[in-house]
DNA sequence: CTAGTTGCAAACATTTTGCCACTAG
DNA sequence: CTAGTGGCAAAATGTTTGCAACTAG
């Protein structure tokens, strides 16, 4: 994601509108470390004295998703969905078993290694992959 | 997962009942391939005119999951939780993008390497990690 | 018999939709 | 003004729970 201001000049040029739940959403999105869920996002705007309706937050995650602004993630053994900046580096998650906090990661070797076995094993193409890392952080050890 | 007789009578030994519907589900984890949701497993059970009803199923799944039986695999994109036999090689998912379907994949090379940098690099012990591959299956490509 | 198991209905959690009112540009 | 946006309530999904009835051993 780019600074606040060149994506809402840009959204504005193609006749989307700058309004308050958006702005503070993509705020938001450029702010937090690490994905968030549709609950935690709500729960933010709510401490920063924003209106909203829950129907309202969802439409607009669909909204930035679509334009490609956030991206969904999906971690083992929760419910919902989250969803962080999109156009970040290639990167990973390292989720604390034990105090549930959830940090980025860029591995320095990547899986094309992995991903060429898997080709030349299988004939699978890959295209994409996810990958979460749990265990104990260093506060948690 | 070992031999259905052998879990059986496991089960029995601790005071758990063989009944139909936990028969057949531990037969349908041990024949079926790749990960499977609630819904697949009912209209599986449906078609083997095995009556059930869905909170049975669910306890179910709860029950083997806990007896260390199956174990819980989500997959990006996906609503729901997905259950897989536990007990089988450490393995990943290929899922084709096209036509959906999920095989197994056991890596010749695992990350070990990438367990360690990340160690090394920020004190994250790694404990287990999740990670499935999108793309082209080889019918489909 | 009786503890383990089931069915049923209702509660839950998360996300989506329809519809009409509102407002930014 | 008017297309894009928001609020509200209800629907849709997927999963869980309370409770009384049933049944395997």
């Amino acid at each position: 994601m780019k600074d606040i201001e060149t994506i809402i000049s840009e959204l504005s040029s193609e006749g989307f509108r700058a309004t308050k739940i958006r702005t503070s959403m993509i705020e938001l999105f450029l702010k937090v470390k690490g994905p968030a869920s549709a609950h935690e996002i709500m729960s933010i705007l709510s401490k920063k004295k924003v209106r909203f309706n829950k129907a309202t937050i969802y439409r607009e995650l669909v909204f930035l998703k679509e334009r490609g602004l956030i991206q969904e993630v999906r971690l083992p053994h929760e419910r919902g969905m989250r969803f962080e900046a999109a156009h970040q580096a290639h990167h990973h998650h390292l989720i604390c078993v034990n105090c549930k906090k959830i940090a980025d990661i860029v591995l320095q070797k990547e899986l094309e290694e992995q991903e060429n076995e898997i080709y030349r094993s299988t004939g699978f193409q890959v295209l994409g992959h996810t990958l979460e890392f749990m265990g104990l952080c260093q506060g948690c050890r």
